[in-house]
RNA sequence: GCCGGAAUAGCUCAAUUGGUAGAGCAACUGACUUGUAAUCAGUAGGUUGUGGGUUCAAGUCCUAUUUCCGGCACCA
């Protein structure tokens, strides 16, 4: 999909569609009083104080006819440069711009007003020359936002729309978006039975059917072989822990208001847990650690309950059950970088595998200003930071800096995808972590038979099995590569009097040989069965009629594609358990 | 949590201004015995998410609530 924000052009007439937009919007709603209106990758939108007045469905065509009118007319748009008193005071009746004016400095910037007909706005600039030069517009959506994107501010009315240079691009987005709805994981996940969910059970917490279930067992035994390769150690702990766990590990301060509430038990308060962190520095604290030991390299696929807002749950993506494939180093201050270094390599050899492309890397630090979310140790902070820099250099991974967006205990690496539908969200995720060690009051013995204070990596590659495998069936939009797929080989026989003997046989090999095979032995046309076959996308599904059982063969026919291709059963599947111990298509 | 919208058969969707809840697919039964995306016929399937209310009459109007959808805010 375009991006409509880093291409010169269409920023232009994106941003002009805004105030063309706001135009209409004055010349419907007089009242109306407007806030920011800046051009985003999808194009632009404007948050809008409507007063006691609410946007509809139908008044985004209303404010489409209108914007065409003003269109039409074809006014120029004017540029004026005006003083800061000169600003305050042609804005004066509105509170929001006297907001955004106020806060300018007219030394750094000049402050400038564009004017359309009837319509003027406080804006940077630049624009098209004419509004003649917007037809190829239109309004996507509508919603509430915050002002200032604060949750204690009034809630202002955001339309989001697009603008384009012609007819053709406009559609094309258009019939992106609706393609976007296709491959949404939550659409896939119902027609292809992989998860549900229901009232009785809860909000957030799906249920994984059989199909997801396959799905989910093959990347854990998928990242268990990884891990145990690198030296991880799996355990299994407890969904809850009592509160005085986690007010030790310090998260009671910070997010009992994410956890579900306490529940009391005898004389002792529990809670879901929300994490598995405490649980992990507790095993380590089980023993005695010699430098000698380290790292020690804890993992579990561990399930854990968070108390997401309602408004934030979605399918498998963001859910209030989830399995994290987590892990907890516990490393010398000087194994640091190596460690950290591992697992950097380890992620981007996971999505090597996975044939994903579409991610980006994420160094979130702490805003140093805010004392209160983050733990107050400025060296402690400074030394982690450029530790995680250094690595991300030295491997010459492309990330981007995000301020504000570290743990409270620590900086992180994350890993950014954009779902089909909606903001983009974390997938794997690389935290350092000085505090924790230190509140479990953790150590190891060093070279000098002195205590030591171990560092802790917080890790977890896939993320959530949950969101990992929300994401997996929208990059592939439903179609998983044979090794994934919860049925990977369809078998039907042309003809069930004739044929079901030998695909019977076929069926029993491959059933012995571990792959997960289905005989379609129902009375109905081969046409018929092979429709299924394919709105089910198994990947592989096989023909077997005459010409097979003589030639004691199989022809099959791969998802998607539309010729047969015969081979001998011994080829065919020699071919097959190729294909899954690759990974390949 | 906030703003807005939605909820009808297992699934996808119909049902004028309030006036007897329907269709396709799936399921089941029977016929057909099939060479690469839907064979034909029949049967069954619903307290219209849930609880209140208005009305002679509610899927339709009001109200509360739950869940879902689009954003916002949140995301250890």
């Amino acid at each position: 999909m375009i991006n409509i924000k880093e291409n010169e052009r269409l920023n232009v007439m994106n941003h002009s569609c805004a105030h063309l937009m706001a135009q209409a919007i004055k010349h419907l709603y007089p009242k109306a009083l407007f806030w920011v209106g800046p051009v985003i990758e999808e194009g632009f939108y404007y948050d809008i104080d409507l007063g006691e007045d609410v946007i509809k469905e139908e008044d985004l065509e209303r404010l489409e006819k209108e914007m065409k009118k003003i269109s039409k007319d074809g006014k120029r748009i004017v540029r004026r440069e005006l003083t800061k008193d000169e600003a305050l005071d042609m804005f004066k009746e509105d509170p929001y711009k006297i907001d955004l004016i106020s806060r300018m400095d007219e030394n750094e910037n000049v402050i400038t007003c564009y004017s359309q007909g009837d319509f003027t706005d406080l804006c940077r600039g630049p624009h098209v020359e004419t509004v003649k030069e917007l037809k190829f517009f239109k309004l996507i959506k509508f919603s509430g936002a915050y002002w200032k994107g604060d949750s204690k501010n009034k809630m202002l009315q955001r339309i989001y729309g697009v603008c384009f240079e012609n007819q053709e691009d406009l559609d094309s987005y258009m019939k992106e978006l609706e393609e976007a709805k296709e491959r949404d994981h939550r659409k896939i996940g119902k027609d292809l039975d992989i998860f549900m969910a229901h009232d009785l059970v809860g909000k957030g917490m799906p249920l994984w059917l059989p199909n997801g279930a396959v799905i989910r067992k093959e990347l854990e035994n998928y990242i268990y072989a990884k891990e145990r390769s690198m030296g991880y150690q799996h355990v299994y702990t407890p969904c809850v822990g009592t509160v005085d766990l986690y007010k030790t590990s310090g998260h009671w301060d910070h997010y009992k208001e994410n956890m579900f509430p306490s529940m009391k038990v005898d004389e002792e308060e529990f809670v879901l847990r929300p994490m598995n962190c405490p649980h992990h520095m507790l095993v380590y604290g089980n023993k005695l650690h010699s430098y000698r030991d380290l790292p020690i390299r804890i993992g579990e696929f561990a399930t854990d309950f968070r108390y997401e807002a309602s408004g934030a749950v979605k399918g498998l993506e963001r859910v209030r059950c989830m399995c994290q494939n987590d892990a907890h180093l516990f490393v010398t201050p000087d194994q640091i970088g190596e460690e950290f270094k591992k697992v950097v390599e380890l992620i981007l050899d996971v999505y090597k595998d996975f044939g994903l492309e579409n991610y980006k890397f994420r160094l979130s630090l702490r805003d140093p200003e805010d004392k209160e979310k983050y733990f107050d140790d400025d060296d402690m902070w400074n030394e982690a930071e450029s530790k995680l820099r250094e690595v991300l250099n030295e491997l010459g991974v492309e990330y981007f800096e995000a301020i504000g967006e570290a743990a409270f205990y620590g900086p992180k690496l994350d890993v950014e995808v954009k779902p089909a539908v909606g903001p983009e969200v974390t997938l794997s995720t690389c935290q350092l972590d000085f505090l924790l060690p230190r509140r479990f009051e953790l150590s190891y013995v060093d070279s000098n038979g002195e205590k030591k204070v171990p560092v802790v990596l917080h890790r977890a590659i896939f993320g959530t099995f949950d969101r990992f495998t929300a994401f997996i069936l929208e990059e592939t939009k439903g179609s998983l590569p044979l090794w994934l797929s919860p049925t990977q080989i369809n078998i039907i026989p042309v003809n069930n009097e004739y044929h079901l003997d030998y695909s019977k046989e076929l069926y029993n090999e491959l059933l012995e040989k571990n792959i997960r095979v289905e005989l379609d032995s129902r009375d109905e046309k081969l046409s018929y069965k092979m429709r299924e076959s394919q709105t089910r996308k198994i990947p592989m599904t096989l023909i077997i009629g005459d010409k097979e059982r003589d030639n004691n063969e199989i022809s099959f026919r791969l998802f998607g594609e539309k010729e047969t291709t015969t081979l001998s059963k011994e080829e065919f599947i020699k071919l097959v358990v190729d294909k899954i111990e690759n990974k390949s298509k």
